[in-house]
DNA sequence: AAATATCTTGACGTTTACGTCAATGTAAAG
DNA sequence: CTTTACATTGACGTAAACGTCAAGATATTT
């Protein structure tokens, strides 16, 4: 396992986020380091479950869907009736993931189309300044 | 070309967003409507137009964001340099998008593996149960 | 025409996700 | 041992994205 620890700032200044951040996401319960008298340590499991904090975000999910998100990856290990209750948010959850997906293949489409047109209306003007030009 | 035209409320109905939504939609400067008089017209390009805030905002933009991907789709037919500099914004978009969707494809292949991962332990519970059960 | 439904513009309230001090504590460096 | 650096916990401030009245204009149904 990894035993390496980080302080707020190291976490803070790796992944760009303030360390008033990093303590809000512990008081909304995201993440939960350790503490060596007062100061917080952060582990590795804390330090992944920020990247998975920050993905989350970069996907435009709430700080409550991420907590719920980031439950799923808690195992919990309980009994198989709460653990199908669990696939089924899983699935949910991929389920939501996908749309988004389309809905970034769409504007992804849409932009390329787009780009490739205004490339052609840029091609169109500046034929026409060589004409222009040439007279 | 498309001559219908739709009131606040029918276009939030559609959407499922509240008319106050679209006032503030307008507010931004994201949709300009017509006027009867007083009230509010939406043309089919106004309705366009909100289908894209509401594909950016369940991609996680923000509604400055989302002006500026809306500027894009705008057709302002200046110069050569002007389009060019689009051109540039395009490009930075779709790379946005990009990377987005690859933070979507480890976030469904993660939550996939741990799917499949759960079903293994809901087998192997299952299959000690029907063993304490024979007992 | 009276009632009902829908529209309008303010204006203030609310939630989320932090930013920004302030006051204090601890710990390493000179 | 004092300065310097980074840690802590409040507490208040703030920007974004609307929600939620209020008060009035308009339009349509009965």
């Amino acid at each position: 396992m990894d035993n390496r620890t980080y302080s707020i700032r190291q976490l803070s200044k790796e992944f760009d986020v303030t360390a008033r951040a990093l303590r809000f996401y512990e008081d909304k319960g995201l993440i939960s380091p350790e503490r060596k008298g007062q100061t917080r340590l952060y582990s590795a499991r804390d330090r992944a479950r920020l990247q998975l904090i920050l993905r989350g975000k970069r996907l435009g999910f709430s700080l409550v869907e991420i907590h719920e998100i980031l439950d799923l990856y808690t195992p919990k290990d309980h009994g198989a009736s709460q653990m199908k209750a669990t696939l089924v948010k899983y699935r949910k959850q991929i389920e939501t993931l996908k749309r988004q997906r389309e809905d970034i293949d769409a504007a992804i489409s849409d932009m390329q189309a787009g780009c490739v047109w205004l490339e052609e209306q840029v091609q169109k003007l500046e034929a026409e300044n060589l004409q222009q030009s040439k007279a």
